[in-house]
DNA sequence: GATGAATGAGTTTTCATTCAT
DNA sequence: TATGAATGAAAACTCATTCAT
């Protein structure tokens, strides 16, 4: 029953947008009462944390994965681009609530959200730093700016990837870490 | 009186979001009543609709302007990533709204808005399309996802980027087109 | 112009009420702005008060002359009945404000309204008692409560009667004071 | 507490009328608030079409059940006329609601009603052709037009009757079929 | 005579939340 | 666990009216 009102207030809030998405909105779907709902969850707010702590949560999980795993730094970023990007088929509602809602989060949970954002992002970061003294990447790159540049490519994709398309995240995924290594690597680096 | 309205509301949008913002918040930060606010505008939402007009209209004439103007396939792509980045400085809090809440405009007028976003990347992936054509970026891009990263990168940078920092708009616009062109172009185009 | 405003106004008062028009909309279709309705009007329940008083006052000066041209009583009763029926031709849409609106007429001049309304409606009262007398009409009826009988008749008929249809005014005028005698008529008159 | 709130909002509409009745009069006279008057309705317009369903259909199933009961035509319409007539004194608030306010329902409910309106109305057009055929009534009676005379009449003591007055329901309704028999009465009918 | 801008009080409606059962 | 009823605060929007120009 929680997991079935947070399934289904994804879904809502993909929709309408969170604000625009009431309680009744969501009960509605899953033919409860209102009541039922607040038994689950303290606040509307909380649930929207739920979803928010839900995701990075995991996503930090598997991008940890990935850094024991890989080997070279190459190799690394390439699964973290592809962590991203492949998600969108599984998880591509929560992802668009993830990018948009964040602002409804009462600041205590946004300051929570922000720092794990800040944790993934910094994994990339120093992956980049790392890579650039490995001389795998180009020197002249400023590893803080180009993992923005990174994200950006990736999370902007939930915005306009359509998985009914002709194109598979796979494909895309491959498209994008190529892209992005044209962008980044040394050019004497044996590719 | 009416442009007053427009800047104060942009502000607020930014800072709380469309849907959180009430008139109310709006008219007080510049001291007038809520029958002034209808008076200029007819709703909440013609507001919303009067901001996402401008900011793009003014993109797109920029951008033809851009491209008349400049000569190279490179170039163009060049001046069009600097002239979103570099509009941060000047236009960073439309623009923030202009990426966030297309969503609470009408279906009706959405559609509208939609279309010129579709014309100015459209215009992007016809430059591409072009480049490759004359061997100055690489044949295997596919234009229409190049140019979705391009953007990603771009606009992404409207959520972060602080126009405080020690980084000005000026050298992120050049690490961008740095990383953009090493992505994109052939390896035997003369740099 | 101030006519204008008048016949516009009736108009949106017969369609959507008096409560549901709103003064911009009577301005919008004669194209003035609403400064200029207030120049003509002192309140919109005073261009209400316009349109009672003119139509009862015009109503009252034909119900006297009805009275002192006609000759029977029987005759006098027939020529009101007439003039109240075939009024819907020409003054269909002002009657329907007449009889719909009076409620949001203020109190004090509600009352001068009303006792207009109670003078006509007395003048058939008395003509009625007197024409029980003069033996014309039947003994058992009761003036006051004939006359409200009348009236509901009459005034009912601005609701119902569609002057596009196939029965003319004058049609149905007849066949109402005919009815209307057969229900008051002495059986010893000679009709 | 929803029938209260029916009961209360029926006398406030024919004090002030309904547009001039706002949610807050409705909900202060029984000392509740907005939020639990739209708990049970869904708008103003749900509760005035509530109210006027409920009257029509009342008034229908009470019409049907004459039409089976009584013999002669006389009778039936003797029997309808008293049931308008005599419901001012237990209905009167709502009947004045029913026949001043139908042009606030929307399009869609008003079309509801007003074809349960002209059944009750075609129940007695029918039983007037009934009764000129069995030659009850005159044979130059148009029944559709003598129906909306009657209705005229019944319909309009609505608007003027006072149940505190000294003439009884019993009273104005017997004067009236008298009225309306001797209207329409073939002179050879055995009376 | 007419306009454009502004006001302020009021309107309907929404909604997260609470709580007795 | 769940429901149904209620609350209260706030939202978007309307509108008659005023007034300087």
């Amino acid at each position: 029953m929680k997991s079935e009102l947070i399934k289904q207030s994804i879904n809502l809030f993909v929709e309408k947008g969170f604000s625009a998405t009431s309680i009744q909105d969501i009960v509605d779907t899953i033919g409860v009462t209102k009541g039922s709902f607040y038994y689950h969850f303290k606040s509307k707010e909380a649930l929207l944390m739920d979803i928010h702590s839900h995701y990075i949560d995991d996503l930090l999980r598997r991008q940890r994965a990935i850094l024991d795993t890989e080997k070279s730094h190459k190799d690394k970023l390439m699964a973290i681009v592809e962590l991203i990007i492949v998600d969108i088929e599984k998880q591509g509602a929560v992802g668009r609530v993830y990018f948009r809602e964040i602002r409804h989060l009462k600041e205590e949970n946004a300051a929570i959200i922000r720092e794990k954002r800040a944790d993934f992002r910094n994994n990339i970061e120093v992956l980049l730093k790392e890579g650039i003294e490995a001389n795998e990447f180009r020197k002249e790159l400023q590893p803080k700016i180009i993992t923005f540049a990174i994200l950006g490519i990736t999370n902007w994709s939930y915005q306009w990837f359509n998985v009914e398309g002709s194109l598979t995240v796979k494909e895309l995924s491959a498209m994008y870490t190529d892209f992005i290594l044209h962008g980044i690597q040394s050019p004497d680096a044996s590719n």
